[in-house]
DNA sequence: GGCGAACCGTAACGTACGGTACGGCTTGCC
DNA sequence: GGCAAGCCGTACCGTACGTTACGGTTCGCC
């Protein structure tokens, strides 16, 4: 299990300048890949290696600082849970399957990702470990207390939020992440991902859903 | 889209002696990932440098061989669907979601997925395409007659099978494969696949199942 | 036995790239 | 103005590794 503690916010203590360099990496990254070279990231965000090497320690510093700070920056907007009825519960729970799909098929997002797969196994950093928390642990953060108010709610029946949550995650995402990271062109159109949402809700609620005073379920 | 034609066997033509070459280095990359070397590969096969140069051209040949190599040793016994009942689709449900888990979670798919992901976006090669192949779109293939006997003997629901599949495997894989490629520590004993191929089986015959004669659904 | 093909082991080559050093420029401070 | 700090650009160094070359050995075949 990794659950590495995600409050403390390491993107502080980083100077204007010092985001634009990382800016800069995180665009080559998604260009590049992986087998981006520092002198690239120096000559694209206009510094030199020498800076780059006094700021980020080495090439696995610079790249742990890259995905940091692109995590950084997707901290999204809580759900509040208040005054939940089925509608306000159906269209927070879109709300959250199709921000995710948005994530998960951004060029960003597939970019970061492959990087971390990558360099996992290969214990040297733990980009992994950030991805994790920043993308599937922090969307369980933010979904759980949805899902338990929608169970105080008398709406939703289930044991193990936990449990709950990783079904949601499967119905949303199913086959779609993996594939777009093995490289398979998948078009997300706007109306697709609100499609794939809305059906994956219906679904959830299907299974987790209060039988009371619902049509027929299925 | 990839789909990449699936039935032409690259796995032949190899001798022996290449198919012991290609173990070696397959457990080379299960061991190190993709920044095993070519003289290390040569080492652990007791073959030359010349030899490998000489069987697979460079580098990335080396790599695809030895990801088509091992894709060509996982085909999976086809399930037929005569005589189908809800317990035996039932079980054959289970037992598809049981083997996938398996699958995903072995060091040998982690490895592999691990590489072809790396390779990904540098369209040098398609390991990505092949391991898709033999993964994600060989599921699909092997289970959609099932799928389809289940529709006609009257136990299952669905307009396209594609669509029905795609929730069987979200519901199945949930989170699982992302987060073990991402080195998540997470360790699937067989009782937890036996369980979680039971549940996934379960939910998806909620979705799915024919409305008749069943007990309660949920 | 002689011969050629295939292959092993190892040495050698070339290069790409991570990391470092250094000269010059700007900026802020005394 | 003088000086120090921070940074840019670039040249430089060392090494790891992909790729090639080559001498020596085995093995099938005539």
């Amino acid at each position: 299990m990794l659950h590495i503690v995600p409050e403390i916010d390491t993107s502080q203590a980083l100077t204007e300048r010092q985001k634009a360099v990382l800016d800069a990496a995180l665009r080559l990254l998604v260009e590049e890949g992986d087998q981006l070279t520092m002198t690239a990231v120096a000559r694209r965000a206009s510094c030199s290696k020498e800076t780059l090497y006094k700021w980020f320690g080495d090439r696995d510093g610079l790249l742990t600082a890259t995905v940091q700070w692109q995590a950084s920056k997707v901290r999204v907007a809580q759900v509040d849970g208040k005054g939940l009825d089925l509608a306000s519960l159906t269209a927070s729970l879109e709300r959250f399957a199709s921000d995710w799909l948005q994530v998960i098929s951004s060029d960003t997002s597939i970019a970061l990702n492959r990087v971390a797969v990558g360099h996992a196994g290969s214990g040297k950093d733990d980009l992994g470990a950030v991805v994790l928390e920043n993308g599937r642990f922090a969307l369980a953060k933010r979904l759980k207390p949805v899902l338990e108010a929608g169970r105080r709610a008398g709406l939703l029946e289930f044991a193990d939020a936990e449990t709950a949550f990783r079904t949601f995650f499967g119905l949303v995402a199913r086959d779609v992440q993996i594939r777009l990271l093995l490289g398979d062109r998948l078009e997300l159109t706007e109306a697709a991902i609100g499609g794939d949402a809305a059906r994956a809700t219906q679904q959830f609620l299907a299974l987790f859903g209060a039988k009371t005073g619902r049509k027929a379920d299925s």
